[in-house]
DNA sequence: GTGGGTGCAAATACTTTGCAACCGA
DNA sequence: TCGGTTGCAAAGTATTTGCACCCAC
């Protein structure tokens, strides 16, 4: 299946790579529709699965509905338990931890993500 | 709210213990369903969030429905991108890695989750 | 008796899909 | 023209919730 261009999916991976937050489908959704204010859901969901099944982004699953990260380069993110927000987390990623699981499970393991839980610093009372 | 015992409860930890593997809530119901004829899956389902509120079981969020483990020690999953299932990976979990991410984010991290991803040994075709 | 728990069904949340029209190569 | 893409709506999957009844305490 060749794959041809589109504004919508090239709109859609220029509005996510642009923006640091991981928007959900819906967030994408509302902010295209300013745009191309015919866009519809289901589209937005379509290109978000063929691109993120081609490696151009990332699906990050997780509590609620999945969000999607037009940065690719393998990180790790954090979930604030209090606001919802994910971060990304700005640590080296540890490759042998693969190696370790894959000689422990004598399987093929091709990467790992990891998730951190807590809250925000945004969240967290100053004081 | 106090909690109150119900044998439904009950059983449902029980066979969530018993079992390795992590099971959906659908297989639950199922399971359930042949000692305890009419239980909902409502009721599957309103047990299984407050255990994993209150820490007794834990729920594992990914592709498709969420899974429950029984085992509440810390410890990282595998899933097959074949078969599907999800595996424990009995390898030491690095606390270290809670402390890197929240000076990285300045946030109070406590906790992580890791899930490896590739081709279980089963799936893999033995020559 | 009181309040948490249950079964059932309806509702909700999220995502996918069928289809006819549309458009890029 | 051919086949991938879209908008729209309907369907599908996963999970939650309202309510009357039931049961543990």
């Amino acid at each position: 299946m060749i794959q041809k261009y589109s504004r919508q999916r090239e709109m859609l991976l220029e509005e996510l790579r642009a923006r640091k937050d991981h928007p959900t489908a819906d967030d994408i959704y509302a902010a295209l529709r300013s745009r191309i204010p015919n866009i519809s859901l289901g589209t937005v969901y379509r290109n978000l699965s063929s691109l993120s099944a081609s490696g151009q982004i990332t699906r990050i699953e997780g509590e609620g509905p999945d969000r999607f990260d037009g940065d690719v380069h393998p990180h790790y993110h954090f979930a604030c338990r209090h606001c919802g927000r994910v971060l990304d987390v700005d640590i080296d990623i540890d490759n042998a931890l693969d190696e370790r699981a894959a000689s422990s499970l004598r399987a093929q393991v091709d990467g790992h993500r990891v998730m951190f839980y807590g809250v925000c610093a945004a969240c967290r009372p100053s004081h």
